[in-house]
DNA sequence: ACCAACAAGTTTGCATAACAAACCAGTTTA
DNA sequence: TAAACTGGTTTGTTATGCAAACTTGTTGGT
């Protein structure tokens, strides 16, 4: 196999599929922002957002914390240190691919 | 949504697929090769290889010639011109994202 | 001549995954 | 006080990727 089809293969497939990738992009950027931020911005539904959030946090690439913005429930999301890694390692993959 | 969001969201799913980017990758750039050699260089295994290039087929980006080398059934694979087309476009989309 | 092993793929079955609809707890508005 | 809205989560369906098993034919051994 050559570079260029084994950096294609050793893509990591949680950040890229295309929802997390607009997700994880967005936070590399902006540090934190909230749930409705990133429904808005990314253009996903309610229970799309949700799943792949929980599926960033499973591999632990984002931290996902409760909160209240007065009464209303608030949910906030970061990069976490590995998540961060994780994205810079697929985008040198990418560079590496194309 | 931001252009770069945009630009991921609209990303070719059928060519996004890391297995199936290896073989238009490969097919960019030979033109014309077997199935054999695609096994050998993309460490798929047959059954994997068979139905991604089945798929793009139905998605009109491959061509499937059905020969014989002596006496053993040889599959010949090609890029069509839409298969190249979708493949630039594809990376056009990579590059405004990253 | 016959049977086992190999070549070149394809089909089938299964476990994940993505997606959207429905749901839920609480809050504001009429 | 009921209807509508907020901010999400859970559920159910569909599609997808993957590998094991199968298929059709060929070659090799005895």
């Amino acid at each position: 196999m050559n570079e260029q089809l084994r950096a294609i293969s050793e893509l990591d497939r949680v950040i890229h599929e295309p929802g997390r990738l607009m997700i994880i992009a967005l936070l590399a950027v902006v540090k934190e922002c909230d749930f409705l931020y990133l429904l808005h911005e990314t253009e996903m539904n309610k229970g799309n957002l949700s799943s792949h959030l929980t599926r960033l946090e499973g591999a632990g690439y984002v931290e996902i914390e409760k909160t209240y913005r007065g009464k209303l429930p608030q949910t906030l999301l970061r990069l976490t240190r590995a998540g961060r890694a994780a994205f810079d390692e697929y985008r040198k993959g990418v560079k590496a691919a194309f």
